[in-house]
DNA sequence: AACAAGCTCAACCGCGGAAGT
DNA sequence: TACTTCCGCGGTTGAGCTTGT
């Protein structure tokens, strides 16, 4: 088989020599790549030019940080995977030192098993339907209605039925939360106290989503100003203006436009979340590439929830 | 000790888009 | 405008390692 952009070379295919590994270092230290096709040519590589760029990238570049991922690039990943999803590349750059290939495959090793554990779709970081049932028990009044996790309500925010304290962004911590409070009807045995102790342990993870103003359990001050910062990077990247939403509010409209773009997110009650809640008419303050290109518009609708979400500060 | 199952991670594959002709 | 080439990305695979039985 081999690559169709290096078919007609012989070239070899995988694991990569040490001898190969120091030519390829060799050269490219000495000539760049400014052009990946010529390199295993010039190199003395029986190798394509994809194979070699991927080598450097993923294994051979100097500046690459290796080992296991900190708690803290942890949450990064997570906070960004939410707002981006699957872009891994874009991930990457939030965290230096660390590549799309090694992002992606801790993703996939690790924290997605971590969400299914919690009963999340790791691919809109909703709850799944079986936790949703789980949560919901079946029971009545006060609870979310919508049986999204993404739907969270402030404190002092506005309006609804929900009385409950909802401050977390933590889908895991939002059931947990609710469960002892009393703002979703547990029912008998419809939220086990092994999960619920599970989610409190899961809690310092998901916290790093919180706003700023709530503080932050089990993570120190420092810890969340970092945290910020990636957040905000985020929120550059994807091209927010207006007043600073919380990260949430990024999650529900990317997701969103992910939604309304029919990429098999399911976000079904986001939308009324975030702008439907209690009626009103707020277009949100996004200008969001991200949503641009996913949908191609923006579906302004309405809702002064968006307000309501934002930053205390 | 031997085997199976599960996990990790490097590498490959195929596609889309940008740039060049 | 149409075609080709190249680059970069995300999804997938499979070899090697670890863990459990």
């Amino acid at each position: 088989m081999g690559h169709h952009c290096c078919s007609k070379q012989k070239v070899k295919r995988g694991l990569w020599s040490p001898e190969e590994d120091e030519r390829l270092v060799r050269y490219i230290t000495q000539h760049g790549h400014s052009c990946w096709s010529s390199v295993p040519k010039h190199a003395g590589l029986q190798r394509c030019g994809k194979s070699c760029r991927l080598r450097w990238i993923n294994y051979l570049r100097p500046d690459l940080k290796r080992g296991t991922f900190s708690e803290q690039e942890e949450r990064t990943i997570i906070d960004v995977h939410r707002i981006l999803g699957n872009r891994w590349a874009q991930i990457a750059k939030h965290l230096p030192g660390r590549t799309d290939n090694e992002v992606k495959n801790f993703w996939n090793s690790c924290i997605k098993k971590k969400l299914i554990a919690q009963g999340l779709d790791p691919k809109t970081h909703n709850l799944l339907p079986a936790s949703k049932s789980l949560l919901h028990g079946g029971g009545g009044g006060g609870a979310n209605p919508s049986g999204n996790n993404m739907a969270r309500f402030r404190p002092n925010g506005g309006g609804g039925a929900a009385a409950t304290p909802f401050t977390i962004s933590s889908p895991a911590k939002g059931g947990f939360e609710a469960a002892h409070t009393g703002g979703m009807p547990c029912g008998n045995g419809g939220f086990s106290a092994s999960m619920a102790a599970f989610m409190d342990e899961e809690a310092a993870m998901w916290a790093s989503a919180v706003e700023p103003g709530m503080g932050v359990a089990g993570m120190d001050l420092p810890q969340q100003q970092q945290q910020q910062q990636q957040i905000q990077l985020v929120q550059q990247e994807t091209a927010v203006v207006g007043p600073r939403p919380t990260a949430l509010m990024l999650t529900d409209v990317a997701a969103t436009a992910g939604a309304m773009a029919g990429k098999s997110v399911e976000m079904v009650d986001v939308s009324s979340v975030v702008y439907g809640g209690g009626g009103g008419g707020a277009t949100a303050a996004f200008d969001l590439d991200l949503m641009v290109e996913s949908c191609g518009m923006f579906c302004g609708g309405a809702g002064n929830a968006m307000e309501q979400l934002q930053w205390d500060c």
